[in-house]
RNA sequence: UCCGGGGUAGCUCAGUUGGUUAGAGCAUCUGACUGUUAAUCAGAGGGUCGUGGGUUCGAGUCCCACCCCCGGAGCCA
């Protein structure tokens, strides 16, 4: 009978196989060890020369660490074992012998580990990680479910532009430009009125020169749309998705937090009201601070380092200037100089998670911002067609997977977050 | 793009005011060992000192140019 690695709790006493990759093995002269590792878990296996053939003995002494093997053995509790519980080991066969391994457990430069990337992936803590991000992943999509929203599939390859086309990776597409989807957010808006509320959830591709702990050049983004829905609501809709992505990781993934070693008392409080910060407090607070902030500016990466100081849970900034946000963001009646927006800053110097906005939703305001910004109108004719045919007023955001993980995990840079992470200068595995 | 740090063994690093044969730990290989947890102990092999040029009797070390990496800024999720 083959069984996991996870399993073996229920088959204490019997004779199992198991299948997998051999992490280690410690040869002590007449006892020897293994650690083996089949994806679900990790268990050591003792081999008695006295108890084994010669064959299984010497398979044993011939295994190299990352080799395949199959090995039988009576599953046995001693406290001895890593975990509790151990395999002593019946027959062992060598599936695979694997060539002189280069990640050793031991420290390694970045540069190496991504070079390796498609090996790393096997060490302990980028698996706890892949996993909680796998775990946050399958939340969103249960928190859309269970609210009745839509998904919907958003264009990779464009020809319309997104945001800012300084930014856009361009391909060519039968002769004509096309460009790398920077958000589906246009398109999401555009199967509103079909659906009422829906999502996309998918790899979004910028191609900014940023060489930080918080950026990536193709990395995935959650964009919800909601009809009828102000930016306050919008602002509710983002805490408590926040706070479920959360409190999943947190049930579902304890294990995996504490390989990470992540300190849980930081996020096991993350729940709604989040703390709200409107843009001109916020540059009210700096300028007290001493900050040398102008209001109109865009906040840097100290300024939200210093507002986020002050709370334990992610904070809201909202309604912007104008000038510092997109062409699609609705104009604040209440105050003409910004736009109805937020920022949801995680703490610990996470930074920005989400973006959102309520969207702008008159026809002639909206064709307004797109000249003002000099933005190619007719690339927009048909987002314009949405104003035209039936507008109503709708908000939504975007969410940063890999540097939301990276805040639940605790981990420092989010090309961790990602199974194989494209940034600036790196293409390769 | 700008600012700062770096590139020496498979990996992580040390290398003095320029000086003879460039070192350590880990990994690998060989041997010893019946309870290891990153096992330990003994031994062995392993180097285009990022690349090119220059100064010098002599350069890993000093000078010039270039390449690459890391951290940060800007920009953003």
């Amino acid at each position: 009978m083959s069984v996991v690695i996870k399993d073996l709790s229920a088959h204490i006493g019997e004779s199992v196989a198991l299948e997998g990759w051999v992490e280690t093995t410690r040869s002590h002269g007449k006892v020897a060890f293994l650690i083996l590792r089949d994806g679900t878990g990790v268990v050591q296996g003792v081999v008695l020369k006295k108890a084994v053939d010669d064959a299984t003995w010497e398979a044993h002494g011939s295994l190299t660490q990352e080799s395949t093997a199959r090995v039988v053995g009576r599953v046995k509790q001693d406290d001895r074992a890593p975990g509790g519980f151990e395999v002593e080991v019946e027959s062992l066969e060598v599936m695979a012998l694997a060539e002189e391994y280069p990640i050793q457990p031991k420290e390694h430069g970045v540069d190496f580990l991504l070079d390796h990337r498609h090996l790393w992936l096997r060490s302990s803590q980028q698996r706890a990680g892949l996993k909680v991000r796998s775990e946050v992943q399958q939340a969103i999509h249960d928190f859309f479910y269970r609210r009745d929203f839509t998904r919907i599939d958003t264009p990779i390859l464009t020809g319309s532009i997104g945001e800012h086309a300084g930014t856009l990776f361009e391909t060519d597409y039968f002769g004509d430009p096309a460009y790398m989807a920077q958000t589906g957010q246009l398109y999401v808006e555009a199967a509103c009125p079909a659906f009422r509320n829906v999502y996309c959830f998918g790899p979004t591709f910028r191609a900014e020169k940023s060489k930080t702990r918080r950026h990536l050049t193709e990395f995935w983004m959650v964009e919800p749309e909601v009809a009828f829905a102000d930016s306050e609501d919008n602002m509710r809709l983002q805490e408590e998705f926040v706070s479920y992505l959360v409190e999943r990781a947190l049930e579902n993934c304890a294990e995996e937090l504490k390989v990470l070693e992540r300190d849980t008392s930081k996020i096991d409080h993350v729940k709604p009201p989040f703390p709200r910060l409107s843009y001109t407090d916020a540059v009210a607070r700096l300028t007290e601070r001493g900050h040398d902030v102008t209001w109109g500016d865009d906040l840097g990466a100290s300024d939200e380092a210093v507002l986020t100081e002050d709370y334990d849970l992610p904070l809201f900034i909202y309604n912007y200037p104008k000038e510092a946000k997109a062409f699609y963001m609705k104009e604040n009646p209440d105050d003409p100089r910004t736009v109805l927006c937020d920022d949801l800053l995680a703490p610990e110097g996470y930074g920005e998670i989400i973006g959102g906005s309520q969207r702008e939703d008159d026809l002639e305001r909206l064709r307004e911002r797109i000249r003002e910004e000099k933005l190619p109108e007719e690339a927009y004719a048909w987002y314009l067609d949405l104003r035209r045919y039936g507008s109503f007023p709708h908000s939504g955001f975007g969410l940063g997977v890999e540097r939301t993980v990276a805040w639940i995990t605790g981990r420092h840079h989010i090309r961790e977050l990602i199974p194989f992470p494209r940034l600036m200068n790196r293409l390769y595995p």
